[in-house]
DNA sequence: CCTACCGATCGGTAGG
DNA sequence: CCTACCGATCGGTAGG
């Protein structure tokens, strides 16, 4: 039996999501969602604000995701070493399972306007910092040898967010392995013992 | 004494370079081009073939000089370690050093049409091939310890791409130095002694 | 190098 | 959910 499902946000939502991972923001025109779904463009207007907005949908609900995952995984009282393993496992599997939402916010964010894109930066920026941080700590523990935490972070970041480049559900590796290999990484370019 | 240069094709290219690598290849209007160079946009037809053709010459110049730059410092001679590191090196140093075309690459080559998609597609495809090798036969030396040779080759690809995110001419760490570190994280991710 | 102009398409609205 | 339509802007051409 097929569900005969309406139209409604959440699946206007997905498939923009969908086609701005592809064509990205600016290569997507509203006809093509609209074909995708099988209706008029005009119709979309009932499920959305506009395209804009479902641009800072996107971007928003994924940026808060992100350090939402960070600090729900970090436990103070964990060494240094377990810091940096779970904040990158969490977030190199999110760039794993979610990477529609990544390559969109990585590709379109500067397409927001203000004050959204401001916005949206700070929250890049305060996990930047938050990472930053555990590797700092790190160093002074002796546990960590790097010479800059600031250019490791910027480094174990971007890596974890490559993998939406790349990843396929259908591929050698599940989210969860390469996660764990990631993370495993992470913790090589720190120098961990 | 100010020069009053005529407009030609390097310098078409060069506007179009700094607007392609700011708004995205659909975020940039020939309009604004125009603007730039301070002429009407039918002007810059005298100096280009089309929109398209701006990127393609972008796109293949850039994924040409990165394998240009790799079987130049490659030595067949030196050990897995050294081959490794002056590979990441100078794709590291292209991207602090060519910011604006990594980023036209990276995010607008999905842009192309065919056949010039797939011709830059499998450039990229056999710079990773190359990288891989020299990680294989690391690991096959005993060098370097990593589960998959494939992954660390996309991981290391990456970090170095990154570099074009955030690397600035006014930080705190010239090209040379920022390739120089970003090498040495390389040789930590394969497990390097 | 310009003005004048082309058809196509864009995001979005009116009104039912 | 649709048809009909809006002004704006797109890449590109004609012709000088």
């Amino acid at each position: 039996m097929v569900t005969r499902a309406g139209l409604n946000p959440d699946v206007v939502l997905d498939a923009a999501l969908t086609l701005f991972a592809r064509r990205g923001y600016h290569g997507t025109a509203l006809s093509e969602i609209a074909e995708t779904l099988q209706v008029r463009t005009p119709s979309l207007y009932n499920h959305m604000g506009s395209k804009h907005d479902l641009l800072l949908r996107i971007v928003d609900r994924t940026t808060a995701g992100v350090l939402d995952d960070f600090h729900r995984v970090l436990d103070p009282d964990d060494p240094p070493a377990e810091q940096l393993r779970r904040a990158t496992r969490v977030y190199a599997h999110r760039h794993a399972t979610h990477r529609r939402e990544a390559l969109v916010v990585n590709r379109d964010t500067s397409s927001l306007s203000e004050p959204a894109i401001g916005e949206m930066q700070a929250r890049r920026r305060e996990h930047e910092h938050a990472l930053r941080a555990v590797i700092a700590r790190g160093v002074e523990a002796g546990d960590f040898h790097v010479e800059s935490p600031a250019l490791a972070s910027f480094a174990i970041r971007e890596l974890c967010v490559s993998i939406a480049r790349w990843f396929s559900d259908d591929g050698a590796l599940t989210a969860e392995e390469v996660a764990d290999q990631y993370s495993g990484f992470a913790l090589r370019i720190v120098g961990a013992s």
